[in-house]
DNA sequence: CCTCATGTTGAGGTAACCTCAGCAAGTCCT
DNA sequence: AGGACTTGCTGAGGTTACCTCAACATGAGG
């Protein structure tokens, strides 16, 4: 029998995934921001100014959620309303300077959690990972 | 520059995460158990009868919390509690016959739904990635 | 202009946690 | 034996991050 315990292999990959968690978690603290925070920053930064709708969109969460998550960035300074030029009814939500400092400093915190944190695989290891997780991603059956 | 992209890998195994919860989650779904209750079942299964406070321990939340988690399997009728013979002050948590029967339901159902999802990779590469992540989840720097 | 759709938000609810205080029972000291 | 302290559980009540539903303003089509 050679076959693989997938079993195993289930529970290793959460143990591994709770393990990474934990980390970039950690590398959030210093901002005492929620991971949900976190996310709708990350957003922002990525796609420009949006409607509290469409960050919803992308955090899957509902539209009145996201309002909340707004105004918790609201609050902090990290993020502004102003009103959509297109559409007279809707928002958009633009990060602040000091949004787009933390946003910035975040991603290198995380960026280096990560590596921190795959550094004990060797380079040829992390390139084999990277290409099975990446089949795994993509692989619209799995 | 042969550097691999740490920052590419964290993502790609976070999205991996998410599909892989996302697919255990649905096979908890038939017995509309939080996953919070599966993890409990799945605790109390493996360690045989817990104090509460143990199987708060074992869960990571506050003993009161597990108070609430017990109530709730409690009124499911897939757990009980009992007076624990050696310290009066404690009381012991003991899945029924029906909570034993889920339990050994939603070990199938996952491990089905971790078969399924690695079931993309070859037998070689799961073999690969089965060593990559017990190497990490095993490091103690990592 | 009337109707229907869309975008945001107030009001209020829920799940899964939490802390703190209280009570019962165990442990230890003298 | 009698206090003094500790331990195990749980009631009371709070917090966080979500949710639904309805109100209100604006937009779009017949």
């Amino acid at each position: 029998m050679h076959e693989v315990d997938d079993d195993g292999l289930l529970e290793a990959f959460f143990a591994v995934s709770r393990r990474l968690r934990h980390r970039t978690r950690e590398a959030l603290g210093p901002w005492e921001l929620s991971p949900s925070l976190g996310r709708a920053i990350s957003v922002l930064a990525h796609h420009g100014d949006l409607r509290p709708g469409t960050l919803a969109e992308h955090l899957r969460i509902a539209p009145r959620s996201a309002t909340e998550v707004v105004d918790d960035l609201q609050q902090r300074g990290l993020a502004g309303r102003r009103p959509d030029p297109a559409d007279r009814r809707a928002v958009l939500v633009t990060l602040t300077d000091e949004g787009r400092r933390v946003s910035g400093e975040i991603r290198a915190a995380r960026r280096e959690a990560g590596e921190s944190f795959f550094a004990t695989l060797s380079p040829a290891d992390r390139t084999e990972l990277s290409r099975l997780l990446r089949s795994l991603r993509d692989d619209p059956t799995g």
